[in-house]
RNA sequence: GGUUCCGUAGCUCAGCUGGAUAGAGCAACAGCCUUCUAAGCUGUGGGUCUUGGGUUCGAAUCCCAACGGAAUCACCA
């Protein structure tokens, strides 16, 4: 399908070789939707082109318009304003423009790359549960994966699970010391807060020890260093990391507490994973990678044993990949996991959705790929996003001020279910169906709100104003749905066939039905920028202005009332496209739509 | 200090491959439920697009500088 916008270009450039003799690119010309004080469909932009015609803007744009209506059927008029030539299309232009985008059942997916995709996110540690800045993570992963689909690639969603390391030993100890054997079964606590609980312990009781420390003389960064519970859990570091029995039991169950609590999380949130990978079972990789890059002279080995990279040339630093100990770093393991997982899927290119407080991790990464020669190495995109922050600022986890993903969800459903009781439009359903619909919108409101701002900006989150249903929200749009659905089911129980296969073409549509083919013809160029840009912002804004302009044509339209039964079929086929767009647009950022609400 | 990112209405955000008088939502105010769902629609007020230069017929958008904010610069992950 061609768009307006090239179906102008081209023939402006055949109007401008017939009348000055010039060849153009037609891409070189400037065509944009017109804005809506100006009467016209598309406009293109004069002032370049008067080196050419070397006459007034008003003179090139008026031998133009004329070449343009003489010679282009589809163009029925046009109008000059300053240097911008305002197009009018005929009204058969915009029915068959129509016709075909109801008629492909595939319309937004884009034609199959042939490519092989793996998005990594959400990668959680195991000592806490997770919070709103894990559910941006998780939402941008998921929303990306999907439009890189729709974009025609095959894509894998991976995830690798930090469950070891210090933090996780700090929990375990605390556990040990302070909890009795408590369980999440015992308690009833979810699993993931109950590690955490005994996380923040570990904080507590540090704290106390190096006030102790302070207390008797030393110095604060010595008792930093020196606190009992802290040299604790090194050790058992260590012997998590020599095999030991006993903590490998503990760390096992422990894990076990958390990946449950985890599962129900992501379940809530929609969220699924093609391949998991642990860092238990990866934090070895790369070590080989050292030593190829040694044999290379990619990296250099220091006198004390460690290996590093140089990349002064390049404009960073000297990066460690392997500690004086022989012992990998996050760096090593991410190496060797990068270059496990393309030869092991045979990927065309990997995305990391990771905060940018990452970016420079991701930059040497890339960087040293290529150094030690793989051709993928510019196949690793970093989608870095900002942090969600407090009026206060930071989340900070040992001031309390996280915000519990867990807590937010099930506000939210609170909320939407408050909300929908006060509407009372859905007293005819099921308790469980009711049940499913809160979730759905409390949902959506969530994911849109987090996922219709720029991943790279930092966002704002107010705990106090929760977020919003009405306006620029989830709801708005799954609103809009149900009301299309509704017209829709109304039709059907009318008896009213139509279907899009045979939209008849000598309809004049209204100015505002216009507008929704133009809008709803947009719709793969903003697919493809989505990909390109890595953004579900850039699909959820488009998805807001479609249903914002179905509601003000929905008002002003009675669709069903009208009984030239040609209209009417063509105004239903129409708004059943805008619900198709709609849906796959939604499916995109993985926001349900409801068929009432 | 070096590097990177951000700065648009009171608030939260769009717009940025240069184009006409900079857009939404929230909040405030005024209207619209006998008509397909009022989670909606219409209207009013609200702007030096941080500032200053440059490029251009034309800059919120591109370049340079300043100011303000964030991230990062570990033998942490």
């Amino acid at each position: 399908m061609t768009t307006p916008e090239l179906f102008l270009q081209q023939h402006a450039a055949a109007a401008i070789r017939s009348l000055y003799q010039t060849e153009i690119q037609p891409s070189t010309l400037q065509v944009q939707v017109t804005r809506k004080e100006f009467e016209g469909d598309y406009t293109l932009v004069i002032f370049p082109l008067l080196r050419i015609s070397h006459a007034t803007p008003e003179n090139t744009g008026k031998a133009l318009g004329d070449w343009l209506t003489a010679h282009v059927p589809e163009i029925a008029s046009y109008n000059c304003v300053k240097g911008f030539l305002n197009i009018l299309f005929s009204a058969v232009y915009w029915d068959e423009t129509f016709a075909e985008i109801a008629a492909d059942p595939a319309f937004g997916q884009l034609p199959a790359t042939g490519k092989r995709i793996m998005v990594e996110f959400s990668s959680p540690n195991t000592n806490k549960p997770l919070h709103l800045g894990h559910i941006r993570n998780n939402l941008l992963g998921d929303s990306v994966s999907r439009i890189l689909k729709a974009g025609g690639n095959e894509v894998i969603k991976a995830t690798l699970v930090n469950d070891r390391g210090v933090h996780i030993c700090k929990s375990m100890l605390a556990w040990e010391k302070c909890f009795d054997g408590k369980t999440p079964e015992s308690t009833g606590i979810k699993g993931d807060h109950l590690v955490g609980d005994c996380y923040v312990a570990f904080d507590k009781l540090y704290k106390q020890e190096v006030a102790q420390l302070v207390a008797g003389g030393m110095s604060e960064e010595e008792a930093k260093k020196e606190a009992p519970s802290l040299r604790e859990a090194h050790e058992m570091l260590v012997k998590w990391e020599q095999n030991d029995p006993q903590v490998r039991d503990l760390w096992k169950r422990m894990n076990s507490w958390v990946f449950k609590g985890f599962d129900e999380t992501y379940k809530a949130l929609g969220i699924s994973f093609d391949k998991v990978d642990y860092e238990s079972q990866t934090y070895l990789l790369g070590k080989e990678l050292v030593q190829k890059g040694l044999e290379t002279g990619v990296f250099v080995r220091d006198p004390d044993g460690s290996v590093w990279c140089d990349l002064t040339a390049d404009g960073l630093d000297r990066k460690l990949v392997l500690r004086s100990d022989g012992t990998s770093v996050y760096m090593t393991q991410d190496l060797g996991t990068a270059e496990r997982r393309f030869a092991q899927y045979d990927l065309d290119s990997h995305v990391y959705v990771v905060g940018n407080e990452q970016d420079y991790h991701f930059q040497v990464l890339k960087l040293i790929l290529g150094k030690l020669g793989f051709a993928w190495a510019d196949q690793i995109y970093h989608l870095s996003y900002g942090m969600v922050e407090l009026p206060e600022g930071k989340m900070k986890s040992r001031e309390g001020t996280v915000v519990d993903a867990d807590d937010l969800i099930q506000k939210m459903y609170e909320e939407a279910k408050a909300t929908s009781e006060a509407s009372g439009k859905l007293e005819d359903l099921s308790d469980e169906e009711k049940e499913r619909l809160y979730h759905i919108i409390g949902l959506g409101a969530l994911k849109y709100f987090i996922i219709k701002v720029d991943p790279k900006k930092t966002m704002l989150f107010n705990p106090k104003e929760s977020i919003d249903f009405n306006g620029n929200t989830g709801p708005f749009i799954q609103y809009t749905h149900a009301r299309i659905c509704s017209i829709l089911r109304k039709a059907q129980e009318q008896g009213i066939d139509f279907c899009p296969k045979c939209i008849r073409t000598d309809i004049q549509p209204s100015a505002k039905e216009v507008r929704l083919i133009k809008l709803l013809g947009i719709f793969p160029a903003k697919v493809a920028e989505a990909v390109q840009a890595l953004s579900p912002a850039i699909i959820a804004n488009y998805a807001y202005d479609l249903a914002k302009d179905f509601n003000q044509y929905y008002h002003d339209t009675p669709i069903l009332r009208e009984t030239d039964m040609t209209l009417l079929r063509f105004r239903l086929i129409l708004i059943q496209t805008m619900a198709r767009t709609l849906t796959s647009a939604m499916d995109m950022l993985g926001i349900e739509l409801p068929e009432r609400m």
